[in-house]
RNA sequence: GGCCCCAUCGUCUAACCCGGUUAGGACACAGGGUUUUCAUCCCUGCAAUAGGGGUUCAAAUCCCCUUGGGGUCACCA
């Protein structure tokens, strides 16, 4: 039999890194089975604008390359994959149901299921449902539905019956059926609910393994009980723990934004964030926030570097295996080694993971990563000629390891702007320190006069000098001061390289007019 | 509160199923080395079986209780 799985989202206006990662476990599992892994739209909710809101959950897969083989714009055999065109088969399901008595109408008010339920607190002993529409008889029920009275669908728990899943990552679960209220599986405007929505579409998608998020654990005895009600064939179920915010025990939520601001483990994701959306003309939303995908990618992460993060967040392949591809995920994924407790996302392990892919990727890639942000940052502009990528190739190369992020490569603003930041207390302690600017003027002189710009004959007249001089680090210091405003970066030698004989002279020439009107 | 789930370094985890390891790895952190800065890289260090009872020659591992944490209790999904 071939495994299907599936992930339905519904329509919020953004993809939850944390349901990303549950989905993408759900897509792992289907894929070391080489089975199906299915996307359906769970929008049984009130309208919203679809595209919109579907938008960044579908961007999310996209750009994370994990594919699906039915759903939207891809289609599939048992369309279509949102459950607000799925209307008939609920109506049937329902249809079913009511005459094999297993559902019933129910004309209980809204205030008459809350006293009940007050009444049941009161008496400290657990709610379950009145069932006083079942006394109706044939002819009254038929005569409230002629007047038109309010009802809803309300499933028929059978109880006294104590039902268990084996769920494949928490292992055997059992519940008590008497403490199961019944369910309303359609409202009274006649659209379906959750729970019996998800279980006639799981059996007509013919889902073999339902894995979704620990949350809907409890869901899971309705579930069945419908899923046997209908005749079903009874998928095998596996809950996924939920992502819990860095350092605590609590579900990650996008509610709680203005508070993980302050988790220092967040903390710098944002002021990341604040200091380059704004150059890349973005804005950070809650939407586009550390606790969404569209955080990672529009700040430049590497799909390699998310998704090892996320296959190693309440998952190991062994005692000692971090780095893994997407291949070899795939190919060892079992449901067996999920971790059962919740696990915290730490984005500094996320960080290594993604400095690690970056490393690896190759100079082409990253060049192609590169470009967009400096386009968005105008550093550059398109379209691209030979020339600029030959240049940006050469800066990629000198930044080397520095750029961990694609976004990184605005920090090399000075190679393509002569304007550009510069840190002044460095400044002042580098270029204005007593005897460096007549040191640096004089090493400007040689360098207007140097045969070559390269970087060996840079480093050969900059260690003859200084052995002339008899000085060493603050001449290198003040160099790459004056040139490039900023104490860290590539070797100044590519750094002056880079800039051409011609820049390098004419922002030495500026830094000491600076360093004398300072 | 009812029901359900969970519990190993600060964090992610291995060892648990099928009792015997100096409880392993990684991230983070600290220190050192390499390096013209930073980053990289290398080395070293720090650091855990929630508590209590059983069972057993032997318990992180099996059982029970306690404590703690969490999820869920809708005409949301």
């Amino acid at each position: 039999m071939t495994v299907r799985t599936r992930f339905a989202p519904s329509p919020t206006g953004y993809m939850h890194i944390g349901g990303m990662r549950t989905a993408f476990f759900a897509w792992l599992f289907a894929r070391h089975m080489h089975g199906k892994f299915i996307l359906r739209i769970d929008d049984t909710d009130e309208a919203r604008n679809m595209s919109e809101a579907l938008g960044p959950i579908l961007q999310a897969f996209r750009w994370l390359g994990l594919n699906w083989d039915e759903g939207p714009e891809v289609g599939g055999d048992y369309g279509p994959y949102y459950q607000s065109q799925r209307s008939e088969l609920y109506k049937a399901a329902a249809q079913k149901l009511i005459e094999s008595g297993q559902a019933y109408h129910d004309f209980s008010t809204p205030a008459e299921i809350a006293a009940d339920r007050a009444e049941a607190d009161k008496a400290k002993r657990p709610y379950i449902n009145i069932r006083r529409s079942l006394d109706l008889t044939e002819a009254e029920r038929a005569q409230y539905l002629a007047e038109g009275r309010p009802w809803v669908l309300r499933f028929l728990v059978p109880r006294g019956e104590t039902l268990a899943i084996d769920d494949l990552i928490r292992g055997h679960v059992e519940w008590d059926t008497s403490l199961l209220p019944d369910p309303v599986i359609v409202r009274a405007n006649g659209g379906p609910l959750y729970n019996f929505a998800t279980v006639v579409d799981d059996a007509q998608l013919e889902i073999t393994h339902v894995i979704r998020a620990e949350e809907h654990l409890s869901n899971t005895p309705i579930q069945v009980l419908l899923h046997r009600a209908l005749g079903n064939v009874m998928p095998t179920f596996a809950h996924v723990p939920y992502v819990a915010a860095p350092g605590s025990k609590e579900k990650l939520s996008k509610r709680k934004i203005a508070e993980y601001r302050k988790n220092p483990k967040f903390k710098m994701l944002f002021e990341r964030a604040d200091e380059v959306f704004p150059k890349l003309g973005l804005d950070i939303t809650p939407e586009r926030s550390p606790v969404t995908v569209e955080y990672y990618e529009k700040i430049g992460y590497l799909p390699a570097g998310v998704l090892n993060a996320l296959g190693r967040l309440g998952w190991s392949l062994d005692e000692k295996t971090e780095i893994m591809s997407l291949a070899e995920m795939v190919q060892n994924f079992t449901l067996e080694r999920v971790v059962k407790a919740p696990a915290g996302f730490d984005p500094d392990k996320l960080f290594s993971f993604q400095s690690h892919w970056m490393k690896e990727l190759p100079l082409e890639q990253k060049i192609d990563g590169c470009i967009p942000y400096l386009v968005a940052a105008k550093l550059i502009t398109e379209p691209i000629t030979p020339e600029s990528r030959q240049f940006i190739s050469q800066v990629i190369t000198a930044f080397g390891d520095r750029l961990k992020l694609f976004s990184d490569i605005i920090d090399t603003e000075y190679f393509f702007r002569d304007e550009f930041p510069i840190d002044e207390k460095m400044f002042q302690k580098r270029v204005c320190k007593e005897g460096v600017p007549a040191l640096l003027r004089e090493f400007a002189q040689r360098l207007a006069t140097t045969e070559s710009f390269t970087l060996e004959s840079l480093e050969t007249a900059l260690q003859a000098f200084a052995a002339e001089k008899g000085v060493q680090g603050d001449l290198i210091h003040a160099l790459r001061l004056s040139t490039t405003g900023t104490p860290v970066g590539p070797g100044v030698y590519e750094c002056l390289v880079l800039l051409g004989r011609e820049k390098s002279l004419q922002r030495i020439e500026a830094a000491l007019l600076r360093a004398q009107h300072a």
